[in-house]
Order: C-alpha cells, then sequence, then structure tokens
DNA sequence: CTCCAATCGCGTACGCCGTACTCGAAATGG
DNA sequence: CCATTTCGAGTACGGCGTACGCGATTGGAG
C-alpha cells in the first residue's frame, strides 16, 4: 500500500522544457533552479538554500519549485551533478596515468573547495551524467596496463577517497568557521586547544603527542599538504601497475 | 557583541555528575542519553534522533536534555565518539603492520555497518578519546620503519579514507531501503536501472559499460569486495615500506 | 532547624523547515 | 471560443531545534 513514494531517478524524469501541447509555459528551469541554489549553498551553506530561500532569490514562491523537482533531495542530486560538471578535464586521458590521475585530483579538490557544502554531503554516488564522464576519465587514465575493470576501478577509487577525505577536512575549518566565527587561529587556542594540551600532559596517546610535537603537515600550505597526501597514493597506485617505477 | 555562541569542545565541558554543593542531583547523564540517541538511530536512522524522541525513549521532556549537552551537534560528537569506542582493539599492536591494519579496518567496517547513520555523516574528526585511542593505534602499527610520523599519518589514512567510503557504499543501500522500501534488487531494477539502462545503450561512456558488463566485483559478497580493495591499498602503503615485498 | 542559593525537570512558545492541497491564470488545439 | 492541460503560488500542517522561565529539589551556612 505504502513504501516507495518515487518510482525512478531524477535522472529519468526529464523536465518539461519545450513540451509542446496545452497549457500554460513554464517560467523557470531546472537548470535555473540548480544554480540559485548552488549559489546560495556556496555563500551561506546547504542549510541555508532552503526551498522558500531559492524560490524567493528566483522571485517566486517556494511550491513553485516543486514543478520542476519532485522533491529537495533530488534538487541536492542536480546540485552535486552539476558541481561535477564544473570538473574541467580533456575529452580523453593524455596517456601518462599520474598526470591525468593528479589533474582529476587537483582538479576536483578545487571544485571541492568552491562548493563547500558538497564536502559536507554523504551519500551513494550520484549517478548523473557528468558524475560518469569523470568515472569514465578516471578509468580511461588506467587502461592499456592489462588490469582487470575492477582493479581499475579499486585503484582509481584510492585517489577519489583521498581527495574527498582531504577536501573534507580542509572544509572542515571553512565551515566551522562560517558557523561560529571563528578562523583556525582562534579555533585551535579555544575550541580544541585546551582539550588537545588536557590529551597531550595526559601522555595516554603517544603517536598523537608525536604528531603534535614532530608534525610538519599542519605547517605547510593547504596545496602542499594536498599534494603530500597525493603522492603517496599515487605511489600505491604505481606499485600496483607493471612496467613502471615508484619514482 | 555576537559571534562564537559557543567557548569550547564538548570534551572540555563536563558534565556535573557527583558534584558537589547546593541544587537538586541530576537524574540522567550524558552517556545515558548518547546511548539512547546511537539506538534510536541505529533502529530508524540519525534524523529520527530527534531531542523529543530521545527524551521520550528517557521519559523526559526535550529540554530536560539541555542540562546535559549544549546542542543537539554536540550530541551527535558524542554519539560518535561513543560508536568509535565499539572498535575492539589489542592495547599495542602486534607488531606485523599488516595484520594490525587488517583488524583495524575490518573492527571500523563492523561497527559502521552496525551504526548505518554514522556513515552519512561528514564532518570533521571528532577528536574525542576513543577516536585518538584509534588513531593512536593505526599509527603504531606503522611505527619502528623509520618513517616521519607525517608519513605514517598519510599512509594509515589510506586505510581509513578507504574504509569510510566503502561502508558509505554498502550503507548507501540499507539505508535507501529504510527510507523508500526498496530493496537493492528494486532499486537497480525501478530506480536507477532505467538510467543505467539509457546511459549503456548511449555509448558515451565506455569504461562504466565495460564495469557493467564484465565487473565482477558487484558479484561477490560484501566481505570479498571489502576485502579486494583493502588488498589493493594495504599493497600500497607496503610500497612505501622498506625491507618489505609487495606479496 | 531554617533559609538561601544553586541546580534540575520540563512546559510553553517561536521561528523555521519540507511539502500536500488547492485553485485561479495562462496557453493551446479543435 | 472553449475544453483541456499545465503553471504559479497561497495556505496550512506537522515537526524540528532550542530560548526562556518557573516550580521543585537539594546542600551548606547561620
Amino acid at each position: 500500500m505504502s513504501g516507495a513514494e518515487q518510482q525512478v531517478s531524477i535522472w529519468m524524469r526529464p523536465e518539461n522544457v519545450d513540451r509542446s501541447g496545452p497549457g500554460r509555459r513554464p517560467g523557470y528551469s531546472r537548470a535555473q533552479i540548480t544554480r540559485a541554489a548552488v549559489e546560495i549553498a556556496d555563500r551561506e551553506g546547504l542549510d541555508a538554500a532552503t526551498m522558500r530561500r531559492i524560490a524567493q532569490e528566483l522571485g517566486t514562491g517556494a511550491m513553485s519549485l516543486y514543478r520542476y523537482v519532485p522533491k529537495r533531495d533530488d534538487l541536492i542530486d542536480l546540485m552535486l551533478d552539476a558541481v561535477v560538471g564544473e570538473i574541467e578535464l580533456p575529452e580523453r586521458p593524455s596517456g601518462d596515468w599520474r598526470t591525468d590521475l593528479t589533474l582529476l585530483a587537483h582538479q576536483t579538490r578545487a571544485v571541492g573547495l568552491r562548493h563547500p557544502w558538497q564536502a559536507t554531503l554523504a551519500r551513494r554516488p550520484t549517478l548523473g551524467p557528468n558524475s560518469l564522464r569523470v568515472y569514465d576519465f578516471a578509468l580511461s587514465a588506467l587502461d592499456g596496463f592489462g588490469l582487470h575493470v575492477d582493479e581499475m576501478t579499486s585503484l582509481s577509487g584510492m585517489v577519489g577517497d583521498y581527495v574527498a577525505s582531504a577536501v573534507r577536512d580542509e572544509i572542515g575549518w571553512l565551515d566551522h568557521a562560517r558557523h561560529t566565527g571563528m578562523d583556525r587561529k582562534q579555533w585551535m587556542a579555544q575550541y580544541v586547544g585546551p582539550y588537545v594540551k588536557h590529551v597531550v600532559e595526559s601522555g595516554k596517546y603517544p603517536m598523537f603527542n608525536r604528531n603534535i610535537r614532530e608534525g610538519r603537515l599542519s605547517h605547510l600550505s593547504p596545496d602542499a599538504r594536498f599534494q603530500y597526501g597525493l603522492n603517496h597514493v599515487l605511489n600505491g597506485i604505481a606499485a600496483a601497475l607493471p612496467n613502471t617505477t615508484t619514482r
């Protein structure tokens, strides 16, 4: 009786743009709504991109949006794929897998930092057209080594996992800064600082202490820190490829 | 005037249990509230663990909880660290890094699947006592190879990133199943199936097509699939360690 | 023993949210 | 011109996090 409310993915529900037949013409579009939502989320966070707020930005009422998007969750899928669409990649990989995956990683990071809200989402891969394009690029970069497609998926996944978590870390600071008005220095001093001090003095976590004392990573620029971790991941991939050396 | 509402991390705000001095004795505790919240989230999802619902479970009013927890966000931090506390690890690593990291990965996965809601969260690392314990174990496992602490952080991070994303994938299905009542088969057939078919027939994404046709990963059991990817990650780490072979 | 000050339990209330329902306005084809 | 279809959007509902305030409870000082 109850159960599955929605039948198919948003990508299978075409909007009725340029439709023929009777009825009033639509005054908006999915792309327009998605764009407005992304802009609000960029500026004020995903929570601020409410249906009312998006509608207001477009000069209309909240319920009008539901002529274009079934649910807010679907709108978020659209936002995610739109953002993935900003990742600039050549049509086909260059042939040097390390260059290709490095490019992909940096592009993905740049887009992630430009749209901080996307890092706070953890959902199943969106499977929109743009996500598929990126997926295909990543796997193509590892093609030609005689690997099984499952191996390529697994290896390229390591890059994706790393980038996602690295960006999430970087975002963490920005995101919290907006909510509390603290910048990173204040945060360290006020919010976790006292606890870190407490923990260090307790001596219960030796490796954590070593990291606080000897760790250089946090002194690097974000870019350098990102590249540092990425190199480790790429070295790991190199180890799985035939006829290559780690450096 | 306005600005930073909250001064310090939840871990520096001790609850007034066993406090001395005047005033009524507290009737509940953070641990009790956290436990109730985790149980609700396990059964019905994080969204169901509202302040009202948790209070109801404890037989009290919603606002009473705020005597123990400043904000719902802080409660979520407590929930996360409580859950990380379920990861069972020996006091110290065994000395075989691969065994240790494999154990950690499987333990983390098991806990993650037991508390599916935690995978849907993407936030800065919690830095609670239990999270620190796990962090210390992971780094200790890689100690003794002469690596810099930054390298150990980076390498063990690869395992953490992989596990997090693998668990998130597995959870994705369970989570969606609860919301829509579809199991994985129905989902594939109804929700994305038509779109996948459409995409495959378009021929625009050759690697995606190869994955659909040749991919064996999705036919493996979840356990085997997890181990498959984990091996790749561990091989990658092995490549960075001196005096070891990949297999 | 009394009474004050601190603390707890919790009811009420406010301003948000997503979205179901509804209906008039607009656009077309016959 | 009119029946039919679609769009725009106002109203309303139930639920959320949580600010506020007040009576009940408790320990310590006099």
